[in-house]
DNA sequence: GGCGAACGATACGGTAGCGTAACGACATTC
DNA sequence: GAATGTCGTTACGCTACCGTATCGTTCGCC
C-alpha cells in the first residue's frame, strides 16, 4: 500500500488539509504544539519534558508552556514520575485521542478527494 | 496514482513532516500563516485581503499582520491593484516557492520512508 | 459633487508565545 | 550529609498574535 504522491498533490493535500483544519479547528495550535501533540500519542511512551524537548530541538520551556496550553484543552495531561520524582511522565487523554483521530480521518478524507 | 493511506499511516506522515518542520525551520509559521502561504501559491490569483480572509473563515487583520510578518520573511508581497485602487493584490516571491517546494519535497520523502 | 459602500490598514487592550536565566525539588555521588 | 547534577518550572523582558472597533482611501452611484 504504497503512497506515491506527486510534488503537487504532496503539497495539495496539506493544503486542504491545513486550510480544513483552520476553518474548523477553534484551538488554533502552534506547529510545534501540533508536533508535540504527535509525538506523545504516535511514539511509546514514556514521554518526559526534557525527551520532548530533544526531540523536537527546543528548548524545556517550549515544552512546559505547550503542556500548560495543551493541558487546558485537555489534549493532555502531566503526572509526577514517583519512582524519580524529579521527572514528569506525559499522559495521553481521551479528548486528545479524539483530536487526532479526527485528524486522521480529515487526511485521508481529503486525501481521497484530492487524488480522485 | 492513488494515494491510499491508512488512518495510521496519515497519522505517521503528519507526524514525521511536523517534527522535521519544527526540528529545521526557524520560521516558526502559524497554523494559519501556512495556510495563507498555501492558499496563495496553489491557488489562481488574484488573492485578496478580503478573499483570503473570507476562504480561511479569519478576520481581515489576521490577514493583514500574517502578510506583514510573511513579507519581512520574503514569503509574499502586496501591491496595489491599480484598477481598483481599493485592493491589494498578494503577489507570490521566489523565495516562498522555494519554501513549498522544500516542504512538498519533504512530505514526498517522508511519505516513501514511512510507508516503506 | 456628494453619499454610501467596500477595501485594507491601524489602534487598542489583552493574551500567549519566545529565549535566557534562575529556582526549587529531588537524586546521586563522594 | 554535603556537594554536585538533573529534572521541570518559573521569572523576566520582549515580541507577535488575537478580536473588536475604527480609520483613510477609493469606488460606484444617484
Amino acid at each position: 500500500m504504497p503512497v506515491d504522491l506527486t510534488p503537487s498533490q504532496a503539497l495539495g493535500l496539506w493544503h486542504a488539509v491545513t486550510v480544513r483544519q483552520v476553518q474548523d479547528d477553534g484551538r488554533d495550535l502552534t506547529l510545534r504544539q501540533l508536533a508535540i501533540l504527535l509525538e506523545i500519542y504516535l511514539v511509546p511512551p514514556p514521554h518526559t519534558v526534557r525527551g520532548l524537548a530533544a526531540r523536537l530541538g527546543v528548548t524545556k520551556p517550549v515544552i512546559t508552556r505547550a503542556l500548560d496550553t495543551m493541558g487546558e484543552q485537555g489534549l493532555a495531561t502531566r503526572q509526577r514520575d514517583e519512582r524519580d520524582r524529579r521527572n514528569v511522565v506525559i499522559k495521553r487523554t481521551v479528548e486528545g485521542a479524539l483530536f487526532l483521530e479526527r485528524l486522521g480521518d480529515l487526511i485521508i478524507a481529503t486525501g481521497r478527494v484530492q487524488t480522485s
